[in-house]
DNA sequence: GTATATGCAAAACTTTTGCATCCTT
DNA sequence: AAGGATGCAAAAGTTTTGCATATAC
């Protein structure tokens, strides 16, 4: 499905802006924007968006599945491309490098888990947070 | 160890609002608040500590690992009373009633998985959000 | 007495909203 | 043509900061 397709089946009008937005996750797919960097990123190509534009149109993509919204320590919202395969992130401290992985073992956990505390699980979020092989390196040159 | 002693032996010097903030922290072993929520119950109790000092001593708690700083989807921080005994949270989307949980299993296979993409870990965060049991009887009698 | 903590107000930062104008269908 | 989308600016919410005063040690 293209774009214009999946704005379309969402109900939302085919426009400048959700287009260059849609278009720059799919140029980053697997990055972590935050509404400021969507503003920024697109400025540097030229594209001006207001930012009230864009907080509107992450929060419509948000509810329409084209985005999954996270929040990490940093206290600010940050999106990525939903592609359809669930995964959950290993955050570096230091660098700020996002790595993902998907372990079944412990979503069947998590739903057993639920079920025995009566919860309908509508969406969980496992971070880790650690310092990644590339910034331990740099740690043992100090 | 009591409270007074917590504070000295983090180079806190020990003073009313830090005082009767950790004693609020005690009383509501478990609850997740956030600083306007400390705010709020403190001035309920008739104790006006300016917002300013509640931001101050919930950073210097956290980094004294008096405190846990999480960020929940509502967008704001909250903070818990570091007890000890790690666990992990399962957030009612309706109510926001949180449950906590401990699973030893997942925890090892974490482990695991952060040592396959080489991060040492300094932190995790496990977030499942669903409807919560009594929520789910109300959604039936609409 | 000295260093640190607090309170207040202002500021910084993220996100939301009102409203006039513009664009998609 | 009509409803929805955008841009701008103002506002709202959360958190931080500068500075004078007050407090702990």
């Amino acid at each position: 499905m293209d774009n214009i397709a999946q704005l379309k089946d969402n109900g939302l009008k085919v426009t400048g802006p959700r287009l260059k937005i849609l278009d720059l996750f799919e140029t980053h797919a697997g990055k972590h924007l935050s509404a400021e960097d969507v503003y920024r990123i697109l400025l540097e190509e030229g594209v001006d968006i207001g930012v009230a534009t864009i907080y509107r149109v992450l929060t419509q993509f948000e509810q329409a599945d084209i985005l999954l919204r996270h929040h990490f320590e940093s206290g600010k919202a940050v999106y990525e491309l939903n592609q359809g395969d669930h995964h959950d992130h290993l955050v570096c401290v230091k660098c700020g490098m996002v790595a993902e992985f998907h372990n079944k073992e412990i979503e069947d956990l998590q739903d057993k888990i639920a079920e025995e505390h009566g919860y309908r699980i509508v969406d969980h979020a496992l971070y880790m947070y650690g310092v990644c092989g590339g910034c331990q390196k740099k740690e043992k040159h100090r």
